[in-house]
RNA sequence: GCCGGGAUGGCGGAAUGGCAUACGCAGGCGACUUAAAAUCGCUCGCCUUAAUCGGCAUGCGGGUUCGAGUCCCGCUCCCGGCACCA
């Protein structure tokens, strides 16, 4: 065999053998149990970065760790095809998106596979093939049809000057990215899903995945989903004369409907706030003296909302409407004011306002003068609300509250709920934060949502029979003038299904968030053409048994995959038994960060430049400068790695140099998983030395162990043999229970570097010495497969093995081998360790207690002093405690 | 502001309530070499010491325990998410 370990040599002779050899298509055997692993596929942006290779190397440890141990893999891999990315591709370089992506999805396969990932290569699929996204739509019409997908008017970002929607990471400080012009928010005909119908379900959800997806990710969720407890209560308008209107057209059966979460506090309402786009908020004013500046401040606020969308919570603003609503249970009449503050899309758009126990509330009345009523106290303080300096949100005691003076405020809730359902004037009700899905995007590179516009019939979904409603290929992108789509005569005009009319065919295009809902339902059965899956192969694969990807998707992608998922099931293309939670376990990776290189833009003192590595240097007296002017650039934090801040490392510099097997072990090795990788160069020479050191074991003790069999349990072994073979076995409990239990291959790692420390300061020199070595090397390299698949399957074959390790059965624990006679014991006294004395493994606590009292060092400590506890944990500890 | 997560040598990190600092990186010393690289061996928390002995150390302050990096209470700082959600 070579003296040296050549990765590039090695490396493609294994990746050609395994590909010609079908070794990692799933395995037939029928008998086993299934486990399908999945990784977050990839967009495919162009090469791979660093942040994939640390996902999908982890993935692949595992997949093949599981192979090893006898399960029935599933291991597959596609390409999220459809973006903004490719579109903007194509406004800078005039490269077709199709053209581009598909360059793209050939570059990263490439470089996908130089790092010998076992990827089913024949279950690959791009969400932009038609043959992926027919089905998507088939399920989006079944959705329709049931209601779960509907049209409503809402905002979009829009800039006049390219007549185009942006996506929020195209608005730079309220400007087009583009050129520069304002973004104003139009109102456009959008398609959503109903997503809040399963708000219920997707939250309890939450709860079976305990222990199996990270607590965070789960409590990201649960806040995104918002539910809170509470009640509606109505509050009727007080009747007025307006001329010229019937007395009870603004009074009497009319009301406003509030939803609070403190019902406890309802008799410290001393104004009503209402949204601006209330629907009430301009019929109130309506013949008042009022109307006018109520009119321009409802404008006005709402044209701010539309501007700054979640803009900072800060100045609170707002009108006097001159109208009174009546308080449930004392009768009172209520100021009814417009603010600026109230969400329309929350609850009830309208807020019944406590300013002694709400901040918001609170800020409102100060800046406008509005009385404030305390009506909870505090145990041990008594508060007046004219001398309050802000809200008392906390629990406490009811006063100024009629009947229920006296009763603590978490029983009030309650209480006041139910008189107010006994009195017909309220309810008790919750409310969530989560919002329907918007799915449309006015977008090109993306997936044509299916249905027709027809002057008869409305709204027409596609027939079933006509999927696809295929993407023309045929268009020219300039980013301005509106969707592209609409400018495709072919696509647009259509007769309408329904009556056969001259209609036209909707050009809006999916959130790419679609596609990558269902993908992994599809990887069952990736070329099944009558249905999105072939239903006996969804059920013998679903649910994923473990997924791996970035923190990033905890809420969307996660939340929307476990929406779409429920409704696939329950709209019939799953089967009714389908687990309805999509991924069964999830496994969040850290990020991979590196210092990035800056400048401020001189035209631009807001715009930042960005340089690569490569393109600055690190001068003599530590400052780093850029080589084409030799000045100074800003060396920012450790960030994650993008393409926008430069700051990233080309994984090939990494391959080509050292290897596909060193690049995964050093991504596998500097953290785990959860945490954060910081780039360092000195990390990928360790990793590479840690093989390079295997090759040099095997090679330097090939000639000994080349002709003898690997030790079988027969024959006394020597002290330092039996030592090396109790390091090969603890090595595969270790291995065995970092891997399958806790999903640390950092700590794996690190045993394997032992065993291999192990075995080589080991001499032997008797036949047996030799059989144990070969036991040590045979299985250092089986359980090094997962992590260093090439080197391990070349190795193995100089040791004469056959085939690929990836066929090899995980090695077996011998607990004998784990045995020893004896062991080493500290003897702490009053808690410092101040001698280790050696027992028999199995000493009764007396025998080890008397021993340690009997050593020179203890029983000179206990000299003069009374002993007055004494404790030994088995093969651990001994400890003494004197006073 | 609210909700999560974290803090261990020069660095990345390890440690079912039981010997803190495994493994690796960087550093120091040595061997091999004409020399260097590579490789191999030794060393490597801090203070004290000639060396031992000893003392101090897991962000800070308390507590539970024979025993706490780990569990509990109160802080500080860092990271992430949400952000007028009634």
């Amino acid at each position: 065999m070579d003296e040296r370990y050549n990765p590039a040599e090695i490396e493609p002779k294994w990746q050609k053998r395994w590909a010609d050899s079908g070794a990692f298509s799933v395995s037939e055997d029928k008998s086993a149990e299934k486990f399908y692993l999945l990784e977050m596929f990839p967009y495919p942006s162009g090469r791979i970065h660093m942040g994939h290779v640390r996902n999908y190397s982890i993935g692949d440890v595992l997949a093949r760790h599981m192979r090893m141990r006898g399960k029935r893999v599933l291991h597959p891999i596609g390409w999220d095809a459809f973006g903004m990315p490719a579109e903007n591709a194509a406004i800078e370089r005039g490269r077709h998106p199709a053209e581009w992506t598909y360059d793209n999805i050939a570059q990263m396969r490439e470089q996908l596979k130089k790092l010998g990932l076992s990827y089913d290569w024949s279950r690959e699929i791009a969400t932009c093939d038609p043959s992926y996204y027919r089905h998507e739509q088939a399920v989006f019409i079944a959705m329709l049809e049931r209601g779960l997908a509907y049209r409503k008017h809402a905002l979009a970002n829009w800039c006049d000057h390219c007549a185009t929607v942006l996506a929020n990471e195209q608005v730079e400080d309220g400007k087009c990215w583009r050129c520069g012009n304002v973004v104003v928010q139009k109102a456009m005909a959008q398609w959503f899903l109903r997503v809040t119908q399963y708000a219920e379900e997707l939250l309890a959800g939450l709860d079976t995945l305990a222990g199996r997806w990270p607590d965070e990710v789960r409590e990201m969720q649960r806040n995104w989903i918002g539910k809170s407890f509470g009640a509606e209560v109505r509050f009727p308008l007080e009747a007025i004369d307006i001329p010229g209107k019937q007395p009870s057209a603004l009074s009497g059966e009319r009301e406003i409907a509030v939803f609070t979460t403190r019902p406890d506090t309802l008799y410290g309402v001393t104004f009503m706030s209402i949204a601006a786009e209330h629907p009430l908020a301009l019929e109130l004013a309506q013949g008042t003296e009022r109307e006018a500046e109520v009119r321009a401040f409802a404008e006005k606020i709402q044209l701010e909302h539309k501007v700054k969308k979640g803009a900072d919570a800060g100045d609170k603003r707002g009108v006097f409407t001159g109208r009174y609503c009546i308080h449930p249970l004392t009768g009172s009449k209520v100021p009814i004011w417009i603010a600026n503050f109230v969400l329309m899309d929350y609850g009830t758009g309208a807020v019944m306002a406590v300013p002694a126990h709400d901040e918001r509330d609170f800020e409102f009345a100060k800046a406008y003068g509005l009385p404030v009523q305390v009506v909870i106290q505090p145990a041990g303080r008594a508060l007046a609300g004219a001398q309050l300096t802000a809200a008392y949100t906390d629990p406490g005691v009811m006063t100024n509250s009629g009947v229920f003076d006296g009763v603590p405020s978490e029983e009030g809730k309650r209480k006041v709920t139910e008189k107010l359902v006994a009195e017909n004037k309220g309810r008790a009700t919750t409310s969530f934060r989560l919002r329907d899905w918007l799915v449309s995007r006015q977008r090109y590179w993306g997936c044509p949502i299916p249905v027709v516009h027809c002057e008869t019939d409305g709204i027409v979904p596609v027939p079933t029979q006509d999927l696809p409603v295929a993407l023309p290929l045929d268009v020219t992108i300039t980013g301005v003038g509106g969707s592209p789509l609409a400018k495709v005569d072919s696509f647009v005009n259509v007769t309408c299904p329904k009556c056969g009319r001259p209609a036209r065919r909707e050009t809006d295009t999916f959130d790419t968030f679609v596609e990558s809902s269902w993908y992994y339902d599809r990887f069952t059965t990736p070329r099944h053409e009558g249905a999105p899956v072939e239903p006996n192969e969804a059920r013998e694969w679903l649910p994923v048994d473990f997924y791996i990807g970035g923190k990033e998707h905890a809420v969307m992608h996660l939340l929307y995959a476990r929406f779409w998922q429920r409704a696939m099931i329950d709209l019939g293309f799953l089967p009714k038994d389908t687990p309805r939670e999509p991924f069964s376990r999830l496994l969040t990776q850290g990020m991979v960060c590196k210092e990035f290189y800056s400048r401020t833009a001189e035209d631009n003192p807001a715009h930042k430049l960005y340089f690569y590595p490569e393109e600055t240097e690190l001068r003599d007296d530590g400052v780093r400068v850029l080589k084409a002017d030799g000045n100074e650039v800003f060396v920012g934090n450790v960030v994650k790695m993008s393409k926008t801040k430069r700051n990233i490392v080309d994984p090939d510099e990494i391959i080509g140099e050292y290897g596909g097997d060193t690049a995964r072990v050093f991504m596998l090795f500097a953290a785990p998983p959860e945490g954060q990788v910081d780039w360092t160069t000195a990390g990928v020479e360790g990793a590479h030395r840690f093989l390079q050191r295997v090759w040099r074991l095997v090679r330097d003790r090939l000639p000994q162990i080349a002709s003898v069999a690997a030790y079988k349990s027969v024959g006394e072994l020597s002290l330092a043999a039996a030592e090396v073979r109790r390091a090969t076995h603890r090595t595969i409990q270790r291995v065995t229970f970092d891997l399958g239990e806790r999903y640390q291959p950092n700590t794996a790692i690190a045993a394997l570097m032992e065993l291999m420390n192990a075995i080589s300061a080991f001499k032997g020199e008797t036949a047996d010495d030799h059989a144990v070595v070969r036991e040590g090397i045979e299985t250092l390299l089986v359980l090094l497969s997962p992590f260093a698949p090439h080197v391990a399957d070349e190795l193995f074959e100089h040791m004469g093995g056959k085939g690929t390790l990836l066929h090899h059965a995980w090695p077996k624990l011998d607990e004998s081998a784990l045995h020893e006679a004896t062991v080493e014991v500290p003897v702490q006294i009053n808690g410092k360790v101040r001698a280790r004395i050696t027992v028999a493994k199995d000493a009764s606590e007396e025998v080890v207690l008397a021993a340690a009292k009997a050593n020179e060092r203890i029983a000179a400590e206990l000299s003069g002093k009374t002993l007055k506890k004494a404790i030994y944990v088995a093969g651990k500890i001994v400890t003494l405690v004197i006073g």
